[in-house]
DNA sequence: TAGATTGTTAATCGATTAACAATC
DNA sequence: TAGATTGTTAATCGATTAACAATC
C-alpha cells in the first residue's frame, strides 16, 4: 500500500547529521572564497575520514569530479536541497523560561531558515510581551496559531514534568516534528518525529570520562 | 607504561549516555517511592530494549537479583558512582550571551553536582555583574581563576568564530574536559575530552525527515 | 600523459538483540 | 516448587574504513 515501486536505499542514521556538518563547513569555505574542496581536505577540517564523506554523499548522488574534488557552491546547493533547507520552516517554541528564550534568539536557527513565529507559556506575566519581536502567547492560543500559520515543527523547552503533556498537545494540534530540550524520553505516535537535545547527559559523559582513569572502576574501558 | 595489568573490557560508546538515562529514570522512580524495577519495565519507560539495559549494566558489575529485578536505590548509588556524580564538579562557562547565561542557570546542572563557579566574557558592560550569584568575569582573569579553583571542566558558549581560540586557551590553562555549544568542530590534544551539543544539527535532521517523503529525493531511505 | 581524487566494493569493526541457562 | 527475571552467549544487524578501479 504505502510502499512505492521505487528502489529504496538504506543509509546510516548518522549520515544525515554529518551532512549537516558538511553543509556548515562548506558554507564557511564559500564565505572564505574557496571554490573547490576534496573529501580529504573537508575530512581534515571535520575530523571525519574522507571515505566516510564520499560514502555519505554517494547515497544521494554524484557530486564530485574525479581528480578535482567537489565544487563548493554546487555541493552546498545540493545539500541545501537534500536537507530541506531551501525553504522557510516556521517553528514555535513552548516554554518561555531562560532556555526557551535563549533558543528563540539563537541566531543559528534563523540562518538556516528556521523562523520562530511565537513562544507559548502559561505565565500570564510573560504572555503579551515579546522577545526580539517574537510574541509570547498563552498556551491556550496554541492550537489556533498552529493551524492558522501552518506550523509543523515545535521546540519543547518546558520543565521535565510538563514535557510529555506538551508533546501530546502538540501532536493533537497537528505538529509533525518536535525538538525536545526537556530531560525526559517522550512517547508519541510513529508519524511524529522527535529528537532530543540533552544538556546534562553530555556533561555526565564528560564526568564519567574524567573519573574512569582515576582508579574508580572495577572494569575500565579502552 | 600506562597500561595496567588489570583486564580491560570494551563497551559501546553509547553505553555511557544510556547509563545517564537510566540514572535519571531511576531517580524519578525513587522519588515516586518505587523500590524495585525490572529491566523490562525500565526499558518500557525509556524506549530501550530490556536486553540492552542488562548488557549495559553488565559491563560494570552485577546489580540485579534474578527473579526480582533491580533495587532502585542500590542501582542509583552504583550509577552515581560509575558516572562520577558522587562529587561536586566545579565548572566555568565561557560566553555570557543569551545561551551562556541560560546554560549557567540551567537547574539540571546543579542537580547533578555540576556547579557553575563563574562566567567569562570580554564585554566590559557585563563584566563585574552577576547572574543568580554567579559572577561574570573578564576572560583575562580566567587562567588565574582556573588554577585558584582547580577547575577541570568548561562549557563553551561563544560564537563559532571564537570557539577554537577559546578551546586553545582553556587547554593551555589546564582544563581537561569541554562541553561545546558553538557550531564548529574543535581540535585539541588527545588528553582533552570534548563533547559538542549542536542546536541546529538536530533541527536540520528533523527538516530532512520532514522533506524526504515529499518526493524531493532521488533515493529514499527506509 | 601523469597525478589526483572520486565513487564503490568488500572487509572489518562495533552495537544491538533474541534467546536461554542460571538462579532468586 | 513455579514463576520471574537476571546475566551472558551467540547471532544479527548496522556503520566505518581501506583499498582500488574508474576517470577527470
Amino acid at each position: 500500500m504505502s510502499s512505492s515501486k521505487r528502489k529504496r536505499y538504506k543509509f546510516p542514521k548518522t549520515t544525515v547529521e554529518r551532512l549537516s556538518y558538511y553543509f556548515r563547513a562548506l558554507e564557511e569555505m564559500a564565505k572564505r572564497g574557496i571554490d573547490t574542496i576534496s573529501s580529504e581536505a573537508l575530512g581534515n577540517k571535520l575530523n571525519i575520514k574522507s571515505s566516510q564523506i564520499r560514502k555519505d554523499l554517494s547515497y544521494f548522488g554524484y557530486f564530485g569530479k574525479r581528480g578535482m574534488g567537489y565544487d563548493v557552491r554546487y555541493l552546498l546547493k545540493e545539500l541545501r536541497y537534500i536537507l530541506g533547507l531551501d525553504r522557510e520552516w516556521p517553528v514555535i517554541v513552548v516554554g518561555a523560561g531562560h532556555l526557551g528564550l535563549a533558543i528563540s534568539r539563537y541566531p543559528g536557527f534563523d540562518m538556516r531558515g528556521f523562523s520562530i513565529k511565537a513562544i507559548f507559556d502559561m505565565d500570564t506575566e510573560k504572555v503579551g510581551t515579546d522577545i526580539d519581536g517574537i510574541p509570547i502567547k498563552h498556551v491556550d492560543e496554541m492550537e489556533h496559531f498552529i493551524r492558522e500559520n501552518e506550523i509543523e515543527m515545535a521546540i519543547i523547552a518546558v520543565p521535565a514534568e510538563h514535557a510529555q503533556n506538551v508533546a501530546d498537545t502538540l501532536a493533537a494540534e497537528g505538529i509533525k516534528a518536535i525538538l525536545n530540550f526537556a530531560p525526559v524520553t517522550l512517547k508519541a505516535e510513529d508519524d511524529i518525529r522527535i529528537l532530543s537535545v540533552d544538556l546534562t547527559t553530555k556533561l555526565e559523559a564528560l564526568a564519567y570520562y574524567m573519573s574512569f582513569n582515576k582508579d574508580k572502576l572495577w572494569k575500565i574501558i579502552n
